[in-house]
DNA sequence: CGATACCATGCAAGCGCTTACACTTGTGCT
DNA sequence: AGCACAAGTGTAAGCGCTTGCATGGTATCG
């Protein structure tokens, strides 16, 4: 335990030794085994297993100039948000042979950069990205280096890089028209930092729209930004609440400020949605379990992640460049968005 | 966008070209920064810029011999049973210029095994793994390629492989000695299936250790099995409650069971605790969410994680193997278990 | 039966980086 | 002035792998 490896790593040269055949043989077992007679085949695969040979990853991708790996960056692990999402993608990528690498930004563009250099530098042979809020000279690195970049949960076709997604503004707008339509007028909304989140932010817009269609002020609004943080959305509440003519309705950004929201309003004895209603977004499972049952925008991630696989897949066998793709959202309008009290 | 790389991503030489310097001090610009004089460096650092270089990962790997990356394998991403943990583990690395990588085995063994292969290929400098259950090949595998391991989320000093975490089955038992004396009797058991999972049968045997201490007949446990998910925790408390003589109470493996056998009793329009009682493991967070707030067994894992990292790079600056660390559980009786029911 | 084609395999040139070692200066000492 | 020494930089040898090309052997065909 205290020596170092007494047995230092075997490399393809050692199998190639112990197989007796030149590493390129090796080298071919592994990667296109129907170009090896089946006799040396065995003989060199059970060198590798004696060995225990597993093939340099750096110097693999180093030679081959390609690692069959994806790299994704998405705001945050510590919420279930993207999880599912990410876990179709993974699923699928699997099926196509491919690797996936994570990492997390932390909603920050600066650590969101940096993370982008170091799975490139890693050899992603593309990107999964979330949202187009994204600096000048990060996009010029991507484009100098040619890396294929998918952007997901957002649709925008305008933009030049490729998205797969769903269009938050009307999907949110649909919400607010609901909101609305059961008679609510004091509306307040609990949000995510806008700067650098496409996502909240068009969000807050589809809000907007909707009041204006329906003659509401725009101060007829009451908003709080604060991170998604079940603590942040109560917290939230408590602050939107606390006004001499409070809203009858909370929209929130997603489920996550939501239930923290519904919690805070338990505790302060208000009745959902007897006294109050509030609505999320994303659908996440969480929604299903709170009491009572979250109205929320159901976004269908695990299509959202297969989907966004296999655009990259082909991509990436050369099926000609991605185009942008628009999934629907529907409203799941469960127990927490009733009639606006008098 | 059709066209291949017109500027083929930069490389060292390019840099170094650009700079008027050789490669070798462009290297250490980048990695030993105080060994070359300010000018030079402005100037290198300039070149790096202005041409975007970002070096690369596998290159530098294959000649340094060290990634400053550390691999982990969880069973699951799925539910947030290692999500906080993992979190802290992240962070603190990251204060120490590691970088994480993380794979996950959907709780199969030979799942496991690739990914252990697959993170060693990819250059992982040690790993942190959940369990001690592994299989002998496995293990010799890491012997032989000298990785240091470290495992997770369970305390056994009799291994030889180091480990930090908790004694599951002293924590379960004591949960298990609460419930008997509620006056529980007749105890339903909901677990993760057992083989090749050192938590959850350690953690049944903590329940039959208090039973046996107790005097209770080992035909007073209900034990059903199945995988971490709400849906079969409710499903599988359905089948434990099937039963002319049902349990009174119901001790659930982990919290996401426990929510599950939870949803499952408010259907069945069961009161919790006053029909049944119900427990659970891991105080995630999600126990505090639902209503009653589950008692649970409160487990550390953000000190767990931070301190794993720890652990680790210690170790990987040669300060000395590590030793197993033990962090105490606690047990936090909310509101789902009561007294037994006539 | 010789020519042709093809298949399995070996040879060797890198892929982009780090680092031991060598070299060139500038400094402080005698 | 002459020396040892240190600091800054360059030279070049790999790290472990893939792959284009060369080679020799076997099957196929007229």
């Amino acid at each position: 335990m205290t020596a170092k490896a007494p047995r230092p790593v075997p490399t393809l040269e050692d199998v190639a030794r112990l197989a007796g055949v030149s590493t390129a043989t090796v080298s071919r077992c592994l990667n296109t085994p129907d170009r090896v007679v089946k006799s040396t085949r065995d003989r060199v695969m059970s060198a590798v297993e004696q060995l225990g040979y597993a093939p340099n990853f750096g110097a693999r991708a180093l030679a081959a100039k390609r690692t069959n790996t994806i790299g994704a960056i998405i705001p945050t692990m510590e919420n279930a948000i993207f999880a599912r999402g990410l876990q179709a993608f993974q699923e699928e990528l699997g099926l196509h042979g491919m690797t996936l690498l994570v990492a997390s930004s932390s909603y920050s563009e600066d650590v969101e950069r940096e993370q982008i250099r170091t799975l490139c530098a890693r050899g992603a042979d593309a990107l999964l990205l979330i949202g187009h809020h994204r600096s000048q000279g990060t996009l010029d690195f991507l484009e100098a280096r040619s890396v294929p970049v998918l952007v997901a949960w957002v649709y925008d076709p305008a933009k030049p890089q490729p998205s797969i997604g769903f269009d938050n503004r009307a999907a949110m707008r649909e919400m607010a028209e609901l909101v609305i339509a059961k008679g609510h007028r004091r509306i307040g909304v609990i949000s995510a930092p806008c700067d650098s989140n496409d996502r909240a932010s068009e969000r807050l817009l589809g809000i907007r729209e909707a009041m204006a269609a329906h003659g509401l002020p725009a101060d007829a609004m009451a908003l709080h930004e604060t991170p998604y943080s079940i603590e942040n959305g109560a917290a939230a509440f408590r602050q939107v609440m606390d006004n001499s003519d409070p809203p009858t309705a909370v929209m929130c950004g997603n489920d996550v400020l939501a239930v923290g929201a519904l919690r805070a309003a338990r505790r302060m004895g208000l009745s959902v949605p007897g006294d109050v209603s509030i609505t999320g977004f994303d659908d996440i499972e969480l929604a299903q379990l709170v009491d009572p049952p979250l109205t929320t925008v159901h976004v269908p991630h695990r299509d959202m992640g297969r989907m966004a696989a296999k655009l990259l897949v082909q991509q990436l066998n050369g099926k000609g460049p991605m185009a942008s793709i628009r999934l629907d959202t529907y409203l799941c309008d469960r127990e927490t968005l009733g009639i606006a009290p008098r």
